[in-house]
Formats: C-alpha cells, sequence, structure tokens
DNA sequence: ACAATTTGACCAGA
DNA sequence: TCTGGTCAAATTGT
C-alpha cells in the first residue's frame, strides 16, 4: 500500500538489467560473463538460500547447542514471573544446587537422564517496570547464575554435555542480565526495539508503533510503518542454520532482502502470499541478531486479513495452528496455552514465544512423526514447528522440537520433568496453568515483562 | 508452467 | 543525502 505500484515511473532500466555477480559474498546468481562450474555451482548454491531444501535434505542435522537447554523467563502473571532453568543431564544425576528461599530445585531422574529444574520465581514491581523491579531480577538471574556455577562444580568436569549445559545456561543467564541492564538503564525499555508481541511497551508509542489506525493516517511518518507492529525474537529452528526462523502458521513470500546499517545480518522482507489473492497486507521482516545468530528478531507489520485454511483442517483438533505443528513436527508436543493477561488484551494474541526445547520422545508409534527421520533433518517440516500467532485469538501455541539424541528416549521422562514443573510452579499469584504456562516460555525475553 | 527467491533499482521519509 | 522498504525482472526450483 506504501507507493503504488504503478507509480514507479521508469522500470526501463530494471528491464534491461542484467545481472552481475553482486559484491556480496552471498551472491549465487550466475553471472552473464561467467557460469560457475557445476562443482562451483553446487558449492554457492549449498550456501544459498534458494538450495536450502536440498542443502537439507543432505546436511544430516548436527547436534543442535539448544538440544539440550533452555534458560526460559516467562510472564506470569500481570505482578509476576517465572524463571525456569532446565538442565538435562544424562548419565551422571546432578545434585541439587543450594536451596534457597526463592529458589527451587528439583532432580528428576528417569531412565539414562536426569533433569535438574530450577526454578525462581520472584514478583516484580508491577509499576516500577523501568527501575525497580528490573533490580530484583538482575539480583536473581545473579543468583542463578551462581547457581549454575555450582551446579558445574556437582556435576564434574568429565562430562562434555554437563559442561556444555552449564555452560549454556550461565551465558543466557548473563546475556537476560545484559539486556534487563541494557533496557532499564536507558530510562527503560526501548519501545521500538522490544515491542513484543501483546506486550506493550511503557514507553510512548514510536512514530513507527502500532496505535495507527489504517494505513493511511499522519504525514509525518512512513507509511509503511503505520501499521500495526509487533517483534518477536525467536530461534532458528536448525540452530541458526536456516534461514527462517520458526514458522508462524502463516506463508510468507520473501520480497526483498537488505543490507542494514550497522547490522551483521542483512533483513529479509515478507508479505503474505495471500497478497494478491485476498489482499492480505500483513508483512514481516526478519533478521538475525548480531548477537546470537541463531536468533531471529522478526518484526510483523500489519494484520492477516487472510483466510488461511492448514492443510490439517480436517484434524480434530479445535485449534488448526496446533494440529499444523502436531503433524510437521517429527515427534514433539504442542502444547495450547491460554493467552496471558497482557497477551489476552492483543486482538492477536500470540506471544513472543521461543521453542522450547524439551525433549525428544520419538516414540515408536502413536506419534505421527516418523522415526526414521530425525527431527532436526526434517526438510519439509522444519519450518513448520514453533510458535503460532495464526489464528488463535487468545490462544498461543508452543511447541517442542524434540532432541536429537537417541539415548534420551521418553515421552516418560518428558512428562516427568513437565509434572516436576507443575509441582514445583504451584503458584500463589494467577494460576499457572499447569503444563501449558510452564511449558509456554518466553525464551530469555526478559525485557518484555519489563513492559 | 508455475511458484518462489534473488537482487538491483526505485521511492519516500528522516 | 542517506537509509530503509518495496518493486519487479531475472533466476532458480518444483
Amino acid at each position: 500500500m506504501g507507493h503504488g505500484a504503478p507509480q514507479r515511473s521508469v522500470r526501463e532500466s530494471c528491464r534491461r538489467q542484467v545481472q552481475v555477480p553482486s559484491p556480496s559474498s552471498r551472491s549465487h546468481t550466475c553471472s552473464v560473463s561467467r557460469a560457475p562450474a557445476p562443482s562451483d555451482m553446487a558449492h554457492q548454491l549449498a550456501q544459498s538460500g534458494r538450495s536450502r531444501h536440498h542443502a537439507r535434505r543432505s546436511n544430516p542435522s548436527p547436534p543442535r547447542r539448544n538440544d539440550a537447554l533452555r534458560v526460559s523467563l516467562k510472564g506470569h502473571s500481570p505482578g509476576s514471573w517465572l524463571v525456569s532453568l532446565a538442565a538435562r543431564h544424562s548419565r551422571t544425576p546432578p545434585h541439587s544446587p543450594a536451596s534457597s528461599a526463592t529458589k527451587f530445585a528439583r532432580h528428576a531422574s528417569a531412565n539414562s537422564s536426569s533433569f535438574l529444574v530450577v526454578e525462581l520465581r520472584m514478583a516484580r514491581s508491577m509499576e516500577s517496570g523501568d527501575g525497580g523491579g528490573g533490580g530484583l531480577v538482575v539480583t536473581e538471574l545473579s543468583h542463578i547464575k551462581e547457581l549454575v556455577r555450582q551446579l558445574e562444580a556437582h556435576l564434574g568436569g568429565s562430562d562434555e554435555l554437563c559442561r556444555h549445559l552449564t555452560t549454556e545456561i550461565f551465558s543466557l543467564t548473563e546475556r537476560s542480565i545484559g539486556i534487563i541492564t541494557a533496557a532499564s538503564s536507558s530510562s527503560g525499555l526501548d519501545a521500538r526495539k522490544w515491542e513484543y508481541a501483546g506486550l506493550a511497551s511503557p514507553l510512548p508509542a514510536t512514530p513507527t508503533s502500532d496505535v495507527a489506525d489504517g494505513p493511511f493516517r499522519s504525514t509525518k511518518k512512513r507509511k509503511v510503518m503505520e501499521k500495526r507492529k509487533q517483534q518477536v525474537r525467536v530461534s532458528s529452528p536448525r540452530g541458526g542454520a536456516g534461514e527462517n526462523p520458526v514458522d508462524d502458521g502463516h506463508s510468507w513470500r520473501k520480497y526483498g532482502q537488505k543490507e542494514i546499517l550497522g547490522a551483521k545480518h542483512p533483513r529479509g522482507y515478507y508479505r503474505c502470499t495471500h497478497r494478491h489473492s485476498q489482499g492480505c497486507l500483513a508483512t514481516k521482516q526478519v533478521q538475525r541478531t548480531d548477537e546470537d545468530p541463531a536468533l531471529f528478531d522478526v518484526i510483523y507489520h500489519g494484520d492477516h486479513t487472510c483466510v488461511q485454511r492448514p492443510a490439517v483442517a480436517a484434524a480434530p483438533e479445535h485449534n488448526p495452528d496446533a494440529n499444523s505443528f502436531l503433524q510437521s513436527l517429527t515427534a514433539g508436543l504442542t502444547v495450547k496455552t491460554e493467552g496471558l493477561p497482557a497477551l489476552a488484551a492483543d486482538p492477536r494474541g500470540w506471544s513472543a514465544t521461543a521453542p522450547f526445547y524439551l525433549s525428544t520422545p520419538t516414540p515408536a508409534s502413536g506419534c505421527p512423526a516418523t522415526a526414521e527421520r530425525s527431527p532436526f533433518s526434517a526438510p519439509s517440516t522444519s519450518e513448520n514447528w514453533g510458535v503460532s500467532p495464526a489464528t488463535s485469538d487468545s490462544n498461543h501455541v508452543a511447541s517442542y522440537l524434540p532432541f536429537e539424541d537417541a539415548g534420551w528416549r521418553g515421552q516418560n521422562e518428558l512428562l516427568e520433568v513437565v509434572s516436576a514443573l507443575v509441582a514445583a510452579s504451584a503458584p500463589p499469584a494467577p494460576a499457572v496453568d499447569g503444563l501449558d504456562e510452564l511449558l509456554d516460555i518466553d525464551d530469555v525475553d526478559i525485557a518484555s515483562f519489563f513492559a
């Protein structure tokens, strides 16, 4: 809608444009003057987005570094939020870290795996989102950090995985602290940067914020940015190897890519596939974060007006997106949750939930998933897992990609851990809805909780 | 043949 | 003038 299509005055230059090798290294377009040798081409294609289907097929996905661990922070209620650290450890049961009033450690073991769940619940000030609460959170996160340190010591240095896990927890926690610190230090959060799904920023709406009623309004702002805007941070389903973050339940068509000043990674521009057929004006921008290439910042503009029926519409579940995920996941857990209070305010009601990898059920049967294929290698479906803002109004779906770990067998284990989490949670405040809430985890989206 | 992606050019806002 | 968002021809994949 921004600028009318016919407005493009002269397109002649485009018509006679010739493809030349892009200066950027990721250029893979065949130059008019030089046709790459097959091997050369294959190499280029292997690195290009275009060939990623093929590449995915031929490349058995290596174990992701997020396979075993997530640090998650979740909005719990308007007044409190929950931090869950779940570390999985195979073979050597971890010892519970020191307990404290605000920390709950639970050790659940089953078969060859063990879980250590450190749950930290803390209250935050409802009003002082840019100050006091942040300080408390930082303090508590620091405690977590210390706990992890202790845990690492207990686990001993022999187990590579343990070390990896603790390292991961540590770095994530540290990063979370950094986020909070940065956010609260500069007079609160950057509303533009951290306007996470459904969680309004405390700052006055920026020119690009969503208060616009329609595509055309004021004259000072870019027309494009007049629309509703939501930003989420999600991780890549392929541990950063993928070009796109989790699928959000909508079909998008890429229409542009741009190098952004000061950013390490280009920004991709997507619009709804049904833009022309149904006039859906929803767009999104996807960009890898500088800090962690496995994470994406996804900015959504505009609401979907298209009617999108998932292929699994015939499934009995009432949430089509959930079905979609269930089908697409090779073996996973999909949980539909009721929206958080803050989320409920959002018409779309979806959260900035990032995938939380918990376990690998990989049952021999009973699951639509196929056992012969690694969950991570699923080329045609890997795009489809993740969160779905798609259609749920007050619900959203969080799905959890399983580990790729032969030693990790068990839905049982998952359930056990989940049960542990549930048992551990029993919150005083507006109840955590059991598994739903606990599994509905925002991956290091701490800042949003101060919004 | 059709669909999707790539990529340089164009355009508008700052 | 710079930067970011979009367009659309060319290219590639299915």
